[in-house]
DNA sequence: GTCTATAGGTGGATAGAC
DNA sequence: GTCTATCCACCTATAGAC
């Protein structure tokens, strides 16, 4: 989850400052003046950029998902096995949890009843995308490293997605990553053993 | 998940309809307005009632709680097999997804950060508690009816909420039950297969 | 207990100067 | 691109009449 660029113009500034904002406190959690506040500029600009929450939004999740896709990728061309990817998947987000932030995902979703039309598509979109490739994974596995899957590779893939993003939320509401990664550890043992 | 006195007095349909919009869209998702307008009251006659938005909301979830814990006790007054009440567990959030709601705590785990202290609070006592019944339930099924579980009861409670948890917002993001449903069957067959 | 009226603040968004 | 100034809708909350 690197190539955010942190160090680009004030569009890229934006988000970012968006980003986490919303990852911590969701996107009914957050305003326009609060971006402006912690970059030093004011409302005003920040519409100049971004014409409306709504295009903020979706572009948020644009970028996130362009970033999520290549922090997959960069699983694919360095990792081995189907075993390692998975681990490695699991840690993309104990990472972000780490930042004592959630899974944009896994707030929009919880917030998704109040979000614009053009964000809910973009949230879908990243949970689609992740299924597809958790399921190709645990396919691949279970076919050439003898991975046992308890359910079909789609629906081992959702359990997953499910439970990564449950534990996500629990373990940022006490305070305690560790409730995340005994989670994350099991899920790796149960849904695909070796 | 009954009794919630929903042709008592106002304070408790005030409370209902807040519940709902709350598990619809959230803490930050939903107004006194919004209540006001459903009940055909004015917001002045509500804060008679509940003082601040954050006494309402703390009211709210010690109600939740209230109910469903009732639930569970229901659930071992009646149910004969760990293994079935477990059943059971994973169906009073099916009905709650039913109606396309969130769990109330879901959707305060995902705000969390912006919620107001005693609501907070709450919110954690609800976790706490369904974790300790679950826990008893499966300990209790390892040792008189041969459940295997893959971990300590504790742990293996934290996953089982986490995944239902999680599932129900990716189901209600999706507006597809049936989601949240494999879920549910996994985890009971995989968790706390007999 | 419920109402009208209103306070005081913040939300997203726009116009127009620089 | 960024600013000041402003709009209007909405928010939570209170005062006081009925």
């Amino acid at each position: 989850m690197q190539g955010k660029g942190r160090n680009g113009g004030t569009p890229q500034r934006i988000l970012d400052i968006a980003e986490r904002l919303m990852q911590v406190r969701g996107y009914n959690g957050f305003s326009y003046a609060d971006v402006a506040e912690t970059l030093h500029l004011t409302k005003a600009s920040l519409h100049y950029h971004f014409p409306s929450k709504a295009e903020l939004g979706r572009r948020l999740m644009e970028r996130y998902t362009q970033n999520f896709l290549a922090a997959l990728a960069a699983i694919d061309g360095t990792s081995t096995s189907a075993r390692q990817k998975l681990e490695r998947y699991v840690s993309i987000y104990s990472e972000v949890l780490a930042n004592n932030r959630m899974c944009l995902c896994g707030m929009l979703a919880a917030e998704y009843a109040t979000l614009p039309k053009s964000v809910k598509a973009e949230v879908t979109r990243f949970f689609d995308a992740n299924e597809a490739w958790l399921a190709a994974v645990m396919e691949y596995g279970a076919r050439s490293e003898g991975l046992k899957l308890a359910s079909p590779p789609a629906e081992a893939a959702r359990l997953m997605i499910a439970a990564l993003e449950g534990a996500m939320m629990l373990a940022r509401s006490y305070g305690e990553a560790a409730r995340f990664d005994r989670v994350g550890q099991r899920l790796l043992a149960d849904i695909a053993a070796g």
